[in-house]
DNA sequence: GCCGTTTTCGGCCCGACTGTTTTCAGTCG
């Protein structure tokens, strides 16, 4: 059953009810209520299952935090694209007071009182209200407060955003380097959403143990490439980078590092989460310490933190508040299997200079060599892509001859022989069978004809997976990270096709795309879809993008067993042949 | 508004830092 065409899709009513939470806050309601309404809005986006499946079926209150209120709203908002009482809560609150809250230091309760005391509904306003000096007349407000809040909405406009993980990957490492050479710092770690693998970060999280924290501090704010100091105690320090990005830092004893890393690793859902199960067994657990009554207990690292509590061992990447704990309180999957950059045996997906790449398919292949790996896949874009350079049928069979000379001068490297196919409007691949039937592989992507249309392109999608000659589906949403959303598909349904006709779904690894997403990962593999992690290569360096598609592997929970290019090369070559 | 191996009421994670306050509220992570 799909929703009209006026209802939400699941990321538009996750953001309705964010806001609704938001807007129950700044009215002063039972903050429980507010607690709660944010809570179905982040169980809601760790929702890997069908929304409409659950709807029909009336399973959403097994969703953990969303009851029978909470599930008739999301039914509303699906169904109709809104929801009577959500309407009239968010008409008591005029639109821009939800753009001020993101001025740091700007929250709900202060955007209360700018509005009922000053009649402050928009930035711009409010930016005009400090420079008439009318905010350290309200209660708890003062000089410094406006002062701040001049300094955050210029800041708002420099600083917008998040930003790429693996563009903020060197900062990372640069910052954490500094903080490790200080000669009273005995552990030192990144943690936050970095560490989780997120595909996007806001700020850069560290965490150290020394027993001078006063002198890290001072240190630390005055590190290479700090722009200005936002705070700093003896303890906790937030600064921004010449770059943009905000690093905070956290130093502790070494006792407590554990728990500390364990904290501002986060996700915040799984922390909760964890406090709430150590609580219901007998324990209290903050970001110092575990304890039980008056006893104290020392764990040395993460893990045993876990074990401690009768959990297995959840790695940093899968912490996200999805059923994590519960999967780990039940004995489940342990985790010590996830896929590690060093099971990958060789790449598909891979582009030369006969299409829009900038290596020849030799530089390429000794690349490849040189990284280790047995095999690449050379898949260049097919002749609709015009404005890529595709290959004509000629110009494909000479690609051909091109990779059996290639291999013969690099023995132990097999080159298997692909082609990037554009899925046509109606799901037809771009070149008839028999050339189609000569290639080892075939990976089907969307490069045009985006369709507002869901229905639309999954069929054209599913048309696509259905032919006999795809091997694998290409970034299947064509999202670019932080620039465009993917265009609207049933994830779900294309997962189903590709399982029925055993075709490979890609995970693209370029850092912009990390498409599928890996929040459906699991789903994937779990219907039996094995996943392919390609590089997407136009160049040699973008062979490494292959370790941020890992490092989203791991955040699905994939071991090497659910990707094909972790597999042993004769199973590889083993599974190209069944597809023929 | 949600939840339940103390279950239909009475709880709901926890602490640092800031700025405004003479004891704390607000924000953030």
């Amino acid at each position: 059953m799909n929703a009209s065409s006026r209802g939400l899709d699941l990321d538009r009513i996750v953001a309705v009810l964010g806001e609704a939470s938001v807007a129950l806050e700044i009215l002063g309601e039972n903050p429980f209520k507010v607690r709660a309404y944010a809570g179905a809005a982040r169980a809601l986006d760790a929702l890997d299952a069908d929304l409409d499946t659950l709807i029909a079926e009336k399973r959403l209150t097994d969703i953990k935090g969303i009851g029978k209120g909470l599930a008739e709203k999301i039914v509303d908002l699906r169904r109709d694209g809104a929801d009577p009482e959500i309407d009239l809560l968010m008409r008591r609150v005029p639109s821009g007071i939800f753009e001020m809250l993101a001025i740091p230091g700007f929250g709900p309760k202060k955007a209360k009182a700018v509005w009922e005391k000053l009649g402050v509904t928009t930035v711009g306003e409010l930016e005009y209200a400090c420079n008439e000096n009318r905010l350290i007349e309200l209660p708890g407000f003062g000089e410094k407060t406006q002062e701040k809040i001049l300094v955050g909405i210029r800041a708002l406009a420099r600083y917008a955003g998040r930003r790429l993980r693996a563009r903020a990957a060197d900062e990372a490492a640069r910052l954490l380097a500094f903080v490790e050479s200080h000669p009273s710092v005995v552990r030192a770690a990144v943690a936050g959403s970095f560490r989780r693998g997120l595909e996007t970060v806001k700020d850069i999280d560290l965490v150290a143990s020394s027993a001078d924290p006063t002198a890290v501090m001072a240190a630390f704010v005055k590190a290479d490439g700090v722009e200005e100091v936002i705070g700093a105690g003896s303890t906790k320090a937030s600064v921004r980078l010449a770059s943009g990005l905000q690093a905070d830092l956290r130093v502790v004893g070494d006792d407590e590092f554990p728990h500390t890393l364990h904290h501002f690793t986060g996700s915040k859902a799984h922390n909760i989460e964890l406090r709430s199960y150590a609580k219901k067994k007998g324990f209290a657990l903050n970001e110092y310490a575990l304890t039980r009554g008056d006893e104290t207990i020392r764990v040395a690292d993460e893990r045993e933190l876990y074990a401690t509590l009768g959990l297995a061992y959840i790695p940093p990447e899968l912490r996200e508040g999805h059923g994590e704990i519960a999967v780990a309180a039940r004995g489940g999957r342990p985790w010590s299997d996830l896929i590690a950059p060093a099971d990958i045996t060789g790449i598909f997906h891979c582009h030369t200079v006969a299409s829009d790449g900038k290596n020849t398919l030799e530089e390429m292949a000794a690349a490849c060599r040189d990284r280790g790996w047995a095999y690449l896949g050379v898949s260049d874009h097919s002749r609709a892509a015009s404005y890529a350079g595709g290959l004509s049928i000629d110009e494909l069979a000479r690609q051909g001859e091109e990779a059996d000379r290639v291999m013969e001068r690099f023995p132990g490297l097999t080159i298997y022989k692909g082609i990037e196919s554009d899925i046509l409007p109606d799901g037809s691949l771009d070149y008839p069978d028999d050339v189609l039937d000569k290639l080892d592989f075939v990976i089907a992507s969307v490069h045009s004809g985006f369709v507002a249309d869901e229905k639309k392109m999954t069929d054209r999608i599913v048309t696509a997976v259905k032919n006999p000659f795809t091997t694998m589906l290409g970034h299947l949403t064509g999202r670019l990270l932080l620039t465009r959303e993917g265009y609207p598909v049933n994830v779900p349904k294309i997962i189903e096709a590709c399982a029925e006709h055993r075709v490979a779904i890609e995970l693209n690894a370029n850092p912009h795309r990390l498409d599928l997403d890996w929040r459906h990962l699991r789903a994937a593999v779990d219907a039996g879809v094995v996943i392919a992690v390609n590089p997407d290569a136009h160049r040699i360096a973008g062979l490494d993008h292959v370790a941020e598609g890992v490092m989203a592997a791991r955040k699905g929970g994939l071991a090497p067993r659910h990707v094909l290019n972790a597999w042993a090369p004769a199973a590889v070559a083993q599974w190209l042949k069944g597809k023929r």
